[in-house]
DNA sequence: TAGGATATTGAACATGCGTTCAGTCGATCC
DNA sequence: GGATCGACTGAACGCATGTTCAATATCCTA
């Protein structure tokens, strides 16, 4: 496995990729940091060091191309998955996404989570269904809270990390945390974010008695059978 | 003000709008429908019934048109700002941004909410200041605990909220929940949103002693008063 | 080594985009 | 009534896009 972004590696090293994993994998960095939208295959092939036709030789279209990297993030998401599992629940609830495989891994995602596309959607169905297995794993070690709905819970707790990430020009702006840099982690400015999400994920935003009204006005008590 | 979303509006009442406003709501519409990349002049142009010609002279380019409707959406949003900060804090944070003026609002927003737009910036700033005062007064008012960190608090939540319409597909796919509808707070499927959200509003994600150890980890002893 | 298969190229094509523009029309003013 | 202005049109323009394609290069196998 290669340790830094394909795009960004300067070593002398010669690259082993096939042409095709390269042209895919300067895709991957191309939507990154264009978005879909603006990335055309003149790009990708002056990214790539190939010909426009070439990349299309290898996709059959843009389409094609898009729907590998969707395919490839999602294998490169999958090969991290034990991982994530094994670890339990952490604070950086997208730490699974910065991997060292590709730097550009959240960016790419960032741009392409809102898009309509199958590939996309599997993807986000499987972290969620990751995140409910190890949100269970919490609550058997004593960590979280047991729920009556993990799949609920799982959901909105991945939908609302990964949204922040899609919003990540303003969570920049105004908490000066880059959600898309793989090395956040290690940036200061990150305690920004994480404080109040720790906060909030730890004792709630409401009150108690306000919990408590809240609960009952959504299920009040006869229907807690449904 | 009009009570349906102009493109949907089927009575026979004149329509009052100059041109200008008819063909920037008619665009508002279609770049809620269709997205931003994929809105054309000429879509525009035959939503309102003019010539894309038009569309141009009154807005100079599809760039201006674009940020007339940044501007609209945010004038709008701003005019219902009294209405959500007297309402005070409530289980469905986005209620603010169901418009009744604009059925498309919350559509238009999931489009353009991750776009760079220094219109779209200002917005979620607007957007985040104001959550961090009616949170403000949901603590005065008991029903909300308070924070070291009015202001991060108030993004992480703000954040979190427009991140999950962002992914109003995903939501739809994994809950059943249409974000982007206008009228979801009338679905029976809406508390399948508002049941997980507000748990962990409510009482956290985290047990007593893992967000006591968290917030520990993130704030050691002795390192308090920075 | 020859031949077939595959990869790659750069030019060209077909299409659609945003924009420009000359002409027309209606309203207003002098 | 004529001049001016703003609104509007439909055709055309210049440009960029994704894709096609004939020619060439490279690779692999018998």
């Amino acid at each position: 496995m290669r340790s830094v972004d394909p795009l960004e590696d300067t070593s002398p090293a010669p690259d082993d990729r096939t042409t095709r994993a390269r042209i895919r994998d300067s895709a991957i960095s191309c939507f990154a940091k264009h978005g879909v939208a603006d990335t055309t295959v003149r790009k990708v092939a002056a990214a790539a060091d190939v010909s426009p036709g070439s990349v299309i030789h290898h996709f059959g279209s843009m389409e094609g191309l898009r729907l590998a990297c969707d395919q490839q993030v999602a294998a490169a998401i999958r090969d991290r998955k034990g991982e994530a599992l094994s670890s339990g629940p952490q604070l950086d609830m997208l730490a699974s996404l910065r991997s060292a495989e590709y730097g550009s891994l959240a960016a790419y995602l960032a741009q392409v989570l809102a898009e309509d596309s199958p590939a996309v959607a599997k993807l986000v169905d499987d972290l969620v269904a990751d995140a409910e297995v190890y949100l269970g794993q919490g609550v058997d070690s004593g960590m979280l809270r047991p729920t009556d709905d993990p799949r609920g819970r799982a959901a909105i707790v991945a939908l609302w990390s990964l949204g922040a990430l899609v919003l990540h020009r303003h969570m920049d702006r105004l908490l000066g945390v880059d959600l898309t840099n793989p090395d956040v982690a290690a940036d200061p400015a990150f305690l920004n974010y994480l404080r109040p999400a720790v906060e909030v994920m730890g004792t709630g935003l409401f009150t108690d008695a306000f919990a408590a009204q809240a609960k009952e006005s959504l299920d009040p008590p006869g229907e807690t059978d449904q």
